[in-house]
DNA sequence: CATGAATGAGTGTTCATTCAT
DNA sequence: CATGAATGAACACTCATTCAT
């Protein structure tokens, strides 16, 4: 079926990239992989740009859909909150050719065009949105004290996608105690002092 | 002279780099940009990776003394932390350019041997070690809470890295309040709360 | 088909070669024989040494059959050595391109590395040993005087070998008196003489 | 001085192709080991061509000294062929980088234009015509047997320029013997058998 | 659906040659 | 006499893309 090939051609090409780097993920590279020829690509995808979007948004949803399930257990927006950060990270220990792919496909999007980015840099794009919600929600139930929603949603974000890179210099990072001090340093940053 | 032709160079390399990204900044871009010829640029540079490393190299050091110059007149570890930021930010909103050539070298560098990297993918590389001795200082001074340096240094690099891909998606960022922000969210989070 | 492409590049090679010298027989000439583009030779030859390895391995292949049915037939050593020079002498006669760009290619073998070669810089390189053969079963079975076969054995390949060069100087070269007197020289300088 | 330049440009190329051959003999490989710019070369010579000739032209007649001065001392034409070989060879294990380089430029030259060749392919070119001239005078004064001076003359020459390439092969090739040999061999091959 | 073959624009790099100073 | 800087044409090689079969 059309709809198989598809989604091997998004996974090996999900690995090739996390393997050899985007520069050497060309489309030959991807097709051995897949155990098909080169042309055959273009009968699925009309271009490799298409091909590489449909892996980026592969990941995107995957992730997403991996974090919104523990977040939506929690209580309130401060466990919300360790939650994202929790199992954001555990996505990353364990999804780490599916980062490696995404940070590197990142990355070289960024570069091409400086104007209008129709994907975020962000590992996990629109889960910003979710998170200054989570922020937001902290707020006006006296949880969280007075600060900009997005910029400190941003610096989450950053501090945890600062992790992808930091993985391929240091293989062995503990990421439990990353963990546990983000989420105390989060926590000191956004609870609420009372008088 | 040498010199000022490798320094033009190094010049349009960035801006090369800044506008079209690493991917299409070939030599021959450079050198149309330079006004010479691509062979010329071998009189100049062995390789293209050397002219990328000069590069590289000009904008970490002209970034380090930018903020060095800053950091150094403050009086105690606090102020100095609030001083990085501002410092930091304030070269990335004056530089854009030598930011957006940094971040995509930095990135392209990362992505080709995930192994022993001798450049950080940081955007200032080499002021996480500086930014730590403020943070321990001002655990030794009782100014700032307990909290593992190095994890929140790096939140602190990445909150501060997270902006230059983010002015190219969003140009008119207001990164005076961006700043404010950050630099309350990680008083907040360091800061010794008195019993 | 994928061989017969083959076959043709080495042919176009091979003639390249013989014209213009390997200097000058670059991919694009050769692709302008061939009638395709550069590109596509790398489609069947993973690079230029791969090529031209193909070409040394087909004349080397070539020759070596073209001499050995024909020594083969003879009844003792001293008419097989009589055999190879005729038999060599009226390759290279009939083989004129192919003779010249297995000097061109063997000559710009040799002056690369100076170290081992895994293909002698001789024209039929592999036929030194046979050429050792039958000089000692000469030796062997009185035919021959005492005298070093190696020595011997070189002088009479270098005596062939440089008919290539010659021939290229003195195109009207008359080979058949060559070979006349070739035979008789080393006749005279091999056989026994009864006491 | 300009000759004192000249021979200095001569004498670094000589060292140049020895060493690293032909191809990478480039003009800023031998201003490099001149001790100036690749731009003065072009005071000396016109172009690399005419310093490569005047390489040969200067490396010929060297050979050619050594050579007369022995030859010239013996006694009677048989004397005189062995005195060839010997000191051919003797040259030619005396003087390995002339010997080297002069292979390296015949080898490069003769490919180049398959017509009319200015330089003999031979080691010492010009020195064909004086062996044919010994063998002839060999002959008229009965000492050697009838055959065909060139063809003969010819042979000779090849079995000695073969030992250049032979040598960056075998480096420790037993010289002493071979010359004994080759001594040997052409006096079996030349000399008039008495009825 | 897929292949095998080819294209063509591009890459970084080398080098003989030129020339103002 | 010589340098330092540059040119420009060539080189081997890569790769996304096309298309007849």
């Amino acid at each position: 079926m059309d709809a198989a090939r598809r989604a091997q051609l998004v996974r090996c090409t999900v690995e090739a990239i996390a393997e050899v780097g985007m520069r050497k993920a060309s489309l030959a590279e991807i097709a051995r992989r897949a155990g098909i020829t080169k042309g055959a690509i273009f009968y699925h995808f009309a271009n490799r740009e298409e091909l590489v979007n449909e892996v980026l948004v592969t990941l995107l949803t995957e992730g997403a859909r991996y974090m919104g399930e523990r977040i939506a257990e929690q209580a309130d927006p401060a466990a919300e909150l360790r939650a994202y950060l929790e199992s954001n990270i555990d996505y990353i220990a364990t999804h780490r050719a599916e980062v490696a792919a995404l940070v590197a496909i990142a990355m070289n999007h960024t570069d091409e065009r400086g104007g209008a980015r129709e994907v975020d840099a962000s590992v996990y794009g629109e889960s910003l949105r979710p998170l200054e919600d989570i922020l937001r929600r902290g707020q006006e139930q006296g949880l969280f004290c007075a600060f900009d929603t997005r910029t400190t949603a941003m610096t989450i974000r950053a501090a945890i996608d600062a992790i992808g890179p930091q993985l391929s210099a240091i293989p062995d990072l503990d990421l439990d105690r990353y963990t546990t001090e983000l989420v105390a340093l989060f926590d000191r940053a956004t609870k609420r002092v009372p008088a």
